[in-house]
DNA sequence: TTGCTGACCGACG
DNA sequence: CCGTCGGCCAGCA
């Protein structure tokens, strides 16, 4: 890591994120050091969804777990549909039990 | 180099 | 509930 953009670094993190799990952009730049620029990843992930770059991007969701990046899925369901077909509930544009399926890489990633 | 933008976040009124 | 503002940082014209 280091030796590419800070996009890797994202990428690396969302793809750690287990199916089931959703984490929010403010948790991945926490993560990444780069705590109030939570935007940064959420554009990465708008760089991402064209790379050929595998990056589950809709596990990332905002931090109230709305899906607010759906639109750049091709479809606006479309995220919904992946995160449904992977167990997460979604009502609203927003994940229902949001607490339990957080997923955050800060946490996760320092006891392994 | 400057200036604008962005799949955010938190605070304020 | 809604609109607005500041902050944070990287890419692009």
């Amino acid at each position: 890591m280091r030796d590419s953009s800070f996009f890797e670094h994202v990428y690396e993190v969302v793809r750690l994120i287990p199916p089931g799990r959703v984490t929010s952009y403010g948790a991945i730049a926490e993560y990444l050091g780069i705590r109030g620029s939570a935007r940064m990843v959420g554009w990465a992930m708008n760089a991402a969804h064209g790379q050929v770059t595998n990056v589950p991007a809709h596990r990332v969701v905002n931090r109230k777990g709305l899906l607010t990046g759906k639109h750049h899925f091709g479809s606006p369901a479309l995220m919904q549909q992946l995160l449904e077909s992977e167990g997460v509930r979604v009502d609203e544009d927003q994940v229902t039990d949001f607490a339990v399926h957080f997923w955050n890489p800060a946490t996760e990633l320092k006891i392994a």
